[in-house]
Parts: C-alpha cells; structure tokens; sequence
RNA sequence: GCGCCUGUAGCUCAAUGGAUAGAGCAUUGGCCUUCUAAGCCAAGGGUUGAAGGUUCGAGUCCUUCCAGGCGUGCCA
C-alpha cells in the first residue's frame, strides 16, 4: 500500500497485479488479498519446518558498525538510586542486542565523579581528625554524602572550604588527590556490586569518567575558537550560539562552555567525549541512555559537535531518552520520607518478595536451587518490567504486577523456559539433538512455527530503535503460542515423527527464550 | 512567555500511517487419573482528552484548544 501511495495508483489494483505476478509456490501455500490491499501469504508447513529445525537463531549484519553505548553513568558522590535503573537497564540490553547481531559495542560508563559535589566531601573528609570517624564515612558514601551537603548548607565557612577543594582537585593538589582516589575506589566498588547484582555487563575497563577528560578541555576550546564564528564570550562566560535555539525573547540561548569563573560545564565534557569517541574509538555510532530533561542538551551538543567538527559527518549521533518512575500515586516513586531509593534497598526488597512467592507458589524446592530460582526471579522482575514498557513514556513501578506468574512478566517467560527444560529432562533428551522438522498439522504449531521465525527481524528492530520493549512484546507472544502448545498437544507421549518434530519445536523456543532473555539481561532457570 | 514530552478499557500497558484499536490485572464462568494448574479456554468492558484538517485509510501526521509533566545562561 505504501508502493501504490508512491505510484498514485490504487492499492487493491496493485495488489492484485503484484499477485498474479508472483511465483512463490515453493515458500507459499496461499496467497490472497485482503482488505484494503493487503496480501495474506501462508507459508507451506514444510518449508517453515524445514527452518525451525535448521536455520540459525540469528544471522550477523554483514556490514557490522562500531557502536559506542553511554549508558548507566551514574554520579558517585552518592549512592546509585532508581534514577540510575532506567539507563542502566536499559542501555544494557540494547547493548547486549547489538552484539548479538554482530557489531562491535563499546561500553562508556560516563560516571560523574569530578565537580562541586566531590569538593564537599574532600572537605567534610578534611575536617575528620579522628581516623575511625574518617573509616566509617567512608564505609557509607550516601551518609558522606549527606553529611557533607547538610555542613555544605548550614556552615558558610565549611561552603568555602569546599569550593577551595574543587580548585585544589583541578590543580591536582596532592592531598587532595589522594582524598579523591580514595573515595572513588569506594564509589567504584559500590558501583560494581551494585552491577553484579543486577547482572549488568558494565566492567571496572567501561569506565571512563568525566574525569578523564579534565586535560581535554582547554585544548578542546581552543580548537573550536579556531573555527570562524562558533564560540563568542558573552557575560564573562564562553558561548556556542546558534540559530535554532531560540529564548523568549527571540534571542538565540547559548551553549555555555565555560563559566565566567574559567570552570567548564557538562557541555563542554560531553564535547570532548564526542571526540575521543570519534578520534579514538572510531565510533560509527554514538548512542546515549539518558533520561527526557536532557533533550535540550543533547540536540546542543550533537549540533555544536558538527559544527565544531568534532566528528565525522556519517557518524550517528542518537539521544535515546526515557520518562521517569512513577509510584502508585503517579509521582516519582521516592520513599516515603521523599527520598531517592537507593538500588542496594530496591534490590533487596525484590529478593524479599521473589522469596516470598517462590516460598507460597513452590514450598517443595531443592535447597540447593532455591536461592538461584529466587534471586534470578527477583532481578528478572525489575528489570522485565522496566524493558517491557515502550522507554519514552513514564511508568508506573508496581512490585506486584512485575512479581506476577501471569501477564506480560518475566516469571511468566521463565516459567516457560523451566516447563521446556522438564519436557526434555523427563524425555532424556538433548534439545540441542533435535533436528527433525515439524509437521505443524494442528493450528497451533503452526502459529508457534510463523512467530519463531520472526525472532531476526525483532532483534533488528530493537537493534535499530533501540527500544527493547519490541523484543519483550515478542517473547510473550511466543510464550503465549507455545502454552497454548503444550497444553493442546501431547510431547512425549507420542511417537515417531510427530513427537520428534515437537520436541523441535520445543528446542527451538527454548533456544529462543534463552537468548532473548540473555539479551535483554535476564537469566532462564530449569527449575522454578 | 517560548520550547519539548505525555493523554488509549476501572487499573497497568501495547498498537513501526493500514484490516473489526489489542494484551494482562480485576470481574464472571469453564478445564488437572495425562510432559510443572506459577498454566489453558471463554465472556463482558472503548466517542483513543476535545474540535477541525490532510489521506483510499489517522490512536499515529498537521492546526487550535484542554489537562499534566519537563526544560528554558554560569548544576549534571
């Protein structure tokens, strides 16, 4: 229909046309046309047999780009909190999904670990004679953290103090410096448990802070005063100014890129990130994970880049948002008190409640499985629930609806996995050994058969888009096809060709939950 | 003020300009001597915030309005 938009012509004529053209016999069985043009091709059983029993699961772009992913940067002054969890998970299974179809994805955990907020708790630090009282500060970097911004608040001199610490930092004053490591080495730790619980793929060599780039920023505003015309100084500070972006008044809002006290702002860093990007890792692809407020920034910064021409002109430059977390009460989901949730606290409670249903639904479990079942349902959940949701919107964070065995959930798709994985255990098969394509003589097989084969396509989108609520809606689609199944048509207990072929069919949508599931960062169980 | 985003079933969410706007929860009613009932099947439930417009076709694109959120020069 699209094609007859393009050649004005109607969309049923050419649809019919377009069918006594094709010679498709050896892939269809049918082919009709529907509606207001569509054509309706079913596919021959034998032919989508043949491919669930034999093609691969996933077929590499040939032409494989360099991606670089800035997800998760969280900033580790304090403790990670559920403003961290969107970017972080989500950002991870877009990764995960552009490896999986063969590009080269390098990770930049862009943390913010330079700035005003670390010249508080240097100073706060400072200020600490006693070297136990300084151990257990440090033993807690969100209580540091809150101790030094209520001094930062009530003591004008410890204000001062601080602001004199930030200056030390960019000076590389040694006692500060060391200070600084050592909070990092903190903040870093934190950071990596907090990925090891979650199951993020994020490693210590993904880090590249904006520290990193403290040397980059005045040579980088160099080289954009060079070009004719970009930065321009207005009230003391360093500007980009540039048409689209328009005040009130009319005026065109600036880009600052350096204050009029000589600091550097998050724009600057962020530029000088793009460059390394481009310079160093040879990024074809830039992708960022951040959440709406940003857009503004992003569209300023992608525009100064190009034209600064900080990178190369086919590089892509994409800005992937996402809304906030909501609570039941459609505010941002905070504690009651009105504070962030810290992830090590979120985390927590989901294993609590994983415990709690896996001890009421299944009190028979093996001791030595238990755990394993409810710390991958528990992690699963949270993050399930988050990529199952289309990222532009806000959502609401809702622990029952996500710790649900029914509905669009993660338990749900493990429970499937774990129900594939008894049939082949009972049956003392391999999955990997079934090779003998399916019948698919009953509506039901071959409705599983037709969606198990859109699994490429999906991953592409994703890939693309990088919106992997597509590959979540997909997996419980498949999970609903293949209960509807097993309940319809008995496994073992037949024989033959026909058993053999749905034990393919079996092996096939394990396969594919397994790696879907892994791609979007969530474990399968054998057992539930 | 200006800019961006959001508004779909009682609730939580889908719908990539296409067919009768779909799922789950909740509600009601079925299905376990048979591979995990943590499951499956069925029923009811909609003026897609409002009004115009473009199109063979609009939840989707355009205009205006209503409601909410966010951003809007020295934090990130």
């Amino acid at each position: 229909m699209a094609a007859a938009k393009q050649a004005r012509t109607n969309p049923r004529q050419l649809a019919n046309d377009v069918v006594d053209s094709l010679d498709i016999d050896d892939l269809a069985s049918s082919v009709e046309v529907a509606g207001p043009g569509f054509l309706n091709i079913r596919l021959r059983d034998d032919v989508l047999g043949e491919r669930i029993a034999n093609s691969p699961l996933i077929e590499k772009d040939p032409t494989p780009l360099r991606v670089v992913i800035d997800y998760s940067s969280p900033n580790l002054a304090k403790e990670m909190h559920v403003g961290h969890l969107r970017s972080t998970v989500i950002g991870d299974a877009v990764s995960r999904c552009l490896e999986l179809i063969g590009h080269t994805v390098i990770r930049q955990n862009h943390i913010g670990d330079w700035g005003t907020a670390f010249g508080r708790l240097i100073a706060y630090l400072d200020d600490l004679d006693d070297p136990s009282a300084m151990a257990a500060e440090l033993a807690d970097i969100e209580r540091l953290y809150v101790h030094a911004s209520q001094r930062f608040e009530s003591d004008a001199a410890f204000a001062d103090r601080a602001r004199s610490k930030v200056i030390e930092l960019q000076s590389k004053e040694p006692r500060a410096m060391s200070r600084w490591e050592h909070v990092m080495a903190l903040a870093r730790e934190h950071m990596s448990d907090i990925y090891a619980r979650l199951d993020i793929a994020l490693k210590p060599g993904d880090i590249r802070g904006e520290s990193a780039y403290n040397d980059d920023l005045a040579p980088l505003i160099e080289e954009l005063e060079n070009h004719e015309g970009l930065v321009s100084e207005s009230e003391g500070a360093l500007c980009i100014f540039m048409p689209q972006f328009k005040t009130k008044a009319g005026d065109t809002q600036p880009m600052l890129i350096r204050k009029s006290d000589g600091g550097y702002l998050y724009h600057t860093t962020d530029l000088a990130a793009l460059k390394y990007r481009t310079e160093t890792l040879h990024a074809d692809r830039v992708m960022y994970f951040t959440d709406a407020r940003q857009i503004l920034h992003f569209e300023m910064l992608f525009a100064a880049a190009r034209l600064g021409k900080l990178v190369n002109e086919n590089t892509s430059l994409e800005h992937h948002h996402f809304g906030k977390i909501l609570g039941g009460d459609g505010k941002p989901f905070k504690t009651r008190a009105g504070d962030n949730i810290l992830l090590r606290d979120l985390i927590d409670e989901a294993i609590e409640r994983s415990t709690q249903t896996i001890e009421t639904k299944n009190p028979d479990l093996d001791a030595d499985r238990r755990a394993d079942v409810i710390d991958a349902v528990a992690i699963g959940a949270v993050k399930y629930a988050d990529l199952s949701k289309n990222r532009l919107h806000d959502y609401t964070f809702d622990w029952d609806e996500m710790l649900a065995f029914d509905g669009n959930t993660a338990p749900y798709l493990q429970y499937a996995y774990a129900r594939i994985s008894g049939i082949f255990e009972k049956g003392e098969v391999n999955p990997t050994d079934c090779k003998v394509p399916p019948v698919l003589n009953t509506a039901v097989e071959h409705q599983l058969a037709v969606h198990l084969l859109r699994f490429q396509e999906v991953i592409e989108q994703v890939a693309t888009d990088a919106k992997p609520h597509y590959l979540c809606a997909y997996l419980y689609e498949l999970t609903v096809r293949f209960m509807r199944f097993y309940e319809q048509c008995p496994i073992l207990s037949e024989t033959g060709s026909t058993k053999d072929g749905r034990l393919t069919l079996c092996a096939r949508t394990g396969a594919t939950l397994k790696t879907g599931l892994a791609t979007l960062g969530i474990r399968v169980l054998t057992t539930m």
